[in-house]
DNA sequence: GGACGGGTTAAGACCGCGTCTAAATCTGGA
DNA sequence: TCCAGATTTAGACGCGGTCTTAACCCGTCC
């Protein structure tokens, strides 16, 4: 996504499309990993050298708040950031630490409704395990 | 559970059943919310006073490495503890941050056969939503 | 009994992640 | 241009958890 359309997108959301905000949102909303908060100021600093702790976290809050992305906060200290806002599920990989997305479609859940006291307002299916070797 | 039963049970896990290790064994092995680290060092302290941290955070890792109890990083700070090992399914209350049991049985997961490069050990599903307030 | 030694504990230093604060800087409108 | 509000910065701070060091306990050996 160019600069151009996330300067839009923030703007539709009600964010002044500064500099730096700009660029942390394009990059943490067109990564197809779960990078961490510190990840995401490591990576942006490659191109705009200086953008301080607490702008990364300020956005990062704001584009949370938004719901523009998700933050999980699953195995290992810290927790990850998420652009992919749609449903899905996830596997943790116990070997590597990583996140990995699992699509929505691929499982069902069955048995919500006997869940009668309650209002959900979403929910995911989190596995644990390992890759296989030899399917890599 | 007794303190005997406590102490056998560590005795059976390789673990030398000194008192702090009881006290602290005893009181997360038998509740049933999720406390975390800082609830346990708290209520273990109104029957042993004198605890130090390290000695808790030493003991629930201590427990952890054995199995006989789990740890979650669901939302909020700080991870929380459950001694209940056996699958089960989570809820996550929104509105209070409590995170509250849901029995194996009551849901079901279809679709994880289609997850063939992978070797599950276990999974859970994560609801999130509130609590009707007529209902509770 | 007294000395030794491994395992356990206590207290506090330390570390990483994230938030807060105060001051400097930028931006856009009059 | 000038001003006011928004934004950013650097660093202090707070919290949760770990590590270090010394003290302690307890069983064993002399």
């Amino acid at each position: 996504m160019d600069e151009w359309k996330i300067a839009e997108l923030l703007r539709a959301n009600g964010i002044s499309p500064s500099a730096q905000r700009v660029a942390i949102a394009r990059y943490v909303l067109g990564v197809d990993t779960h990078p961490t908060a510190d990840q995401v100021m490591t990576e942006v600093r490659k191109r705009f050298p200086i953008v301080s702790r607490a702008t990364v976290y300020n956005t990062l809050n704001l584009l949370l708040n938004k719901g523009l992305l998700a933050h999980y906060n699953m195995g290992g200290p810290g927790g990850v950031f998420d652009p992919n806002v749609r449903g899905h599920h996830h596997f943790l990989d116990e070997e590597t630490g990583q996140l990995l997305d699992i699509s929505w479609d691929s499982l069902k859940v069955a048995g919500l409704e006997s869940l009668t006291d309650v209002e959900i307002s979403g929910y995911m299916v989190v596995i644990r395990g390992r890759r296989k070797k030899d399917a890599r």
